[in-house]
DNA sequence: GCCGTTTTCGGCCCGACTGTTTTCAGTCG
């Protein structure tokens, strides 16, 4: 809570200080130093105990004063100073589009406009357009930028990954029956979980063709700008802002690079090309007028003398600094994942039978998977009394014999009640090749004893979704995860990486908070149908956002180890 | 305000598009 308070801070003062005029580079330290509180994994009033803040890379003596005043007084004098010198209604003003800080300080100086209400006022009775540089086109652009800030979510929101994958695949398939290589970058390639708008790269001689097409397409509501390398557009479904950029094959790599970020990450690697006298842009590394590199991403990095880097790293969090020393962890990939651990069947509220989804994990290549339904307790979404559960697993057992080149586990997804019990007795558990425990009830009540009291259990493998927040807005349970990662590393449980898109929990910052203890990760999609089963690659990204190896995640296991760590857990 | 494989001072990524300009400023990514 701390973190995001200090990082609306600084990102505000930034604000503040660039309405000001003040030296650009301040305040982008003060934007730089915003992010990297909000995306730090610890809590900074703990870390303060600890070590001092200079030792974060990108926070130095000034900064480092202003959040140890905040963590005592509660406020920050020189943010408390600016804000008094910028009439209120600029903060707002400047999440609109289009409408920067060069813009709103000459207009607040020429009409005296310090809100949005003012500006809509000038906008009307013709006097904006009487000042300099506002023309017809300047206004009406201003006008439906305006128009959607105050009807739409634009600016203001982050998409669900999940949520756009459909749109995202749509786009691509569209656009390759003009041009064959289309590769989606930006956050979604960094696999984020949540997306500020699309980027697309498209490879091709003839730009123009493909940006004309683009902005052709049938789901589009609005083009915001065309050129010959790039366009702009505004979805109909979504609101959300799609970016397409079109470069010739020889800067490839480095135009996928260039968008696919981080910000910070490009112009920290741009940093160092420049000091080695080379120059990086979209289109390759310059060394004087040559072009040395651009083809490929891997070519672009061994130019300025950086091992490569997976997208999901690059978030200038010390991933640099590792690839100057060419010590880039061994992280886990795609093509290491062996099989869905956590998947509800028709059984209970999923929609699938137990062999087709069977069928389906076998043709995506899984060599396992496991059924676990929801248990007796939760009602509302079918749970299996145990007497069901043993006919369910009966017919696992069936299927198994007759089905080759995939293996069904038999799982549930067993819920903490309220009192700290597990919904099934030892008897049934044991019945069971992998117990995921989790907790659908009673989320504010004692849920870190809880998670305490039920990893003392025997029989279970698998703490699922440990936080239970939902993006789309649910908090998630008030839990000391501190305690819960402890409790797993001296019992030997594994917590999973929920990857259904709206869940996604264990998140990114969480896993690396984790990994600092002897734990192992798996992941599961809790899929509810078989279109979900897709997901397992956002929380394969999760790990990878996290630094962690296949070693760290069950799901990489073969079936045997897999058998084997289970067991041995009992 | 941050930072150091020339540096504790003097740098700080780079380019596209738009609109209103006759060469550039503002904004965005």
């Amino acid at each position: 809570m701390i973190n995001q308070e200090l990082a609306e801070i600084f990102s505000l003062l930034a604000d503040a200080l660039e309405y000001k005029g003040d030296n650009i580079f301040k305040i982008r330290a003060y934007r730089k130093a915003s992010r990297i509180i909000k995306d730090f994994s610890l809590n900074l009033r703990e870390f303060s105990k600890e070590k001092p803040f200079t030792e974060i890379p990108g926070i130095g003596e000034g900064i480092a004063k202003k959040i140890k005043e905040y963590i005592e007084t509660g406020h920050i004098h020189k943010f408390e100073e600016e804000k008094k010198n910028i009439p209120c209604g600029i903060f707002e003003m400047l999440k609109i589009q289009y409408l920067g800080p060069k813009t709103l300080k000459y207009v607040y100086e020429e009409l005296r406009v310090d809100t949005l209400e003012k500006l809509k006022n000038v906008m009307n009775d013709g006097s904006l357009a009487q000042l300099h540089g506002m023309g017809d086109k300047k206004i009406e652009r201003l006008k439906e930028a305006i128009e959607l800030y105050e009807t739409s979510e634009i600016g203001k929101k982050r998409f669900l990954i999940g949520d756009i994958y459909p749109a995202i695949e749509e786009i691509v398939a569209r656009l390759k029956k003009i041009t064959g290589n289309v590769t989606p970058c930006g956050s979604y390639r960094r696999m984020k979980e949540t997306v500020g708008d699309i980027d697309l790269l498209a490879v091709s001689d003839k730009g123009q063709q493909v940006t004309d097409f683009f902005i052709t397409l049938p789901f589009i509501s609005k083009v915001i700008s065309i050129g010959y390398t790039k366009a702009t557009v505004i979805l109909k479904n979504h609101g959300i802002q799609v970016d397409l950029r079109v470069v010739k094959p020889d800067s490839f790599g480095a135009c996928l690079q260039y968008f696919t970020g981080s910000k910070a990450h490009n112009i920290k690697l741009r940093t160092i090309a420049k000091s080695k006298g080379l120059k990086v842009n979209e289109y390759g590394v310059f060394k004087g007028k040559k072009k040395i590199a651009g083809a490929t991403e891997k070519g672009v990095y061994e130019s300025i003398g950086l091992e490569y880097i997976p997208p999901e790293m690059r978030e200038d969090s010390g991933e640099v600094e590792l690839a100057i020393k060419h010590k880039i962890p061994r992280i886990v990939e795609y093509d290491n994942f062996k099989g869905d651990l956590h998947v509800h069947s028709n059984y209970s509220d999923g929609t699938s039978s137990i062999l087709n989804i069977a069928k389906i994990a076998k043709a995506m290549g899984f060599e396992y998977i496991a059924i676990c339904d929801h248990s007796q307790s939760v009602t509302y979404a079918g749970g299996l009394s145990e007497d069901i559960l043993a006919k369910k697993n009966e017919e696992i057992d069936r299927i198994n014999e007759k089905i080759k080149g995939i293996f069904i586990l038999k799982g549930a997804e067993v819920d903490i009640l309220r009192n700290g019990k597990l919904d099934y007795p030892d008897s049934v558990l044991k019945t069971l090749d992998i117990v995921i425990c989790a907790i659908h009830q009673g989320f504010r009540k004692n849920v870190t004893k809880r998670f305490l009291e039920a990893m003392e259990n025997p029989f279970i493998h698998i703490i699922a979704h440990p936080t239970g927040r939902l993006l789309s807005g649910r908090k998630g349970y008030d839990v000391d995860l501190d305690k819960v990662f402890e409790k797993a590393q001296d019992r030997g449980i594994i917590l999973e990486i929920n990857s259904y898109f709206n869940r996604l929990d264990l998140n990114d910052t969480n896993v690396k908070r984790a990994k600092k203890y002897d734990i192992k990760f798996s992941i599961g999609t809790d899929a509810h149908n078989d279109g979900m089963l897709k997901y397992w690659r956002l929380g394969l990204g999760i790990a990878r956002r996290a630094w962690i190896t296949k070693e760290d995640i069950i799901n990489c296991y073969t079936l045997r180890k897999l058998k084997n760590v289970l067991r041995k857990e009992k």
